[in-house]
DNA sequence: CCATCATTTCGAGAATACTGGAAATATGGA
DNA sequence: TCCATATTTCCAGTATTCTCGAAATGATGG
């Protein structure tokens, strides 16, 4: 991954709103939820909802799937990936001087949202 | 780590410069360099540096320290293992889905400025 | 103290980002 | 086809961030 390209995700994770986006997107896994609900959720006006998401889309964090009327938003992990590997490999001196990251547990999170 | 202090380090390093720095910050290890040389390697006014500087060191993410008539800057590798491990544990399934973060070596990184 | 150099602060202009109402578009069901 | 709903696009106002010259501050050695 790129500087810019890295930087520009970093960017877009750098904003309240988005990285609560994100954050709920991650919980609702693969499946993702609808717009709607997101902005219900985070309580953004629709335009403002849909405006975050694009950006988070433009970056490449998160994708999107119509299904039906709805339009399901959710993760890419593989760009989450690149882009936590960035960090490690370049803004850091490895994982030797990661100890609260080598810590953190896989668990299955609760979905905030059912759906 | 709370969202908001998430955000805000994010935020810091989703700005092209502000990331350069931080990087050569990583590759000069805990001695750092101090500003004008920064500015040097990166092509940055005095003032544009020293503004870059100051939102680094708001945010946690550096320090600086005098040494002689010179600012030394710093990376704080804890604060980025903070983020790190805040990005693993929320924006992601934990671990598991990391597997381009797990082939990341612990490698000695080169100094990119001899002092 | 004084001259010098490193760095920051000030200030202002330019650029970019954020927000949300209103209108437009898209989808599916009746 | 027509309506209801989901979502986006358009637009404009506001706010924030970025950049950097110039001036101010701080440190040092003489």
């Amino acid at each position: 991954m790129e500087t810019i390209q890295a930087a520009e995700c970093l960017a877009a994770l750098g904003h309240q709103s988005r990285l609560e986006i994100f954050r709920l997107l991650v919980q609702a896994g693969p499946d993702g939820i609808n717009a709607s609900l997101i902005g219900e959720a985070l309580g953004l006006a629709p335009a403002t909802c849909s405006f975050h998401l694009a950006h988070l889309t433009r970056v490449g964090l998160i994708s999107a799937r119509q299904e039906s009327r709805f339009i399901y938003y959710s993760t890419d992990f593989a760009a989450m990936d690149d882009l936590i590997a960035f960090l490690t490999a370049n803004c850091c001196h490895g994982k030797a001087c990661l100890p609260k990251t080598a810590a953190v547990n896989t668990v299955a999170i609760e979905p905030a949202i059912k759906h």
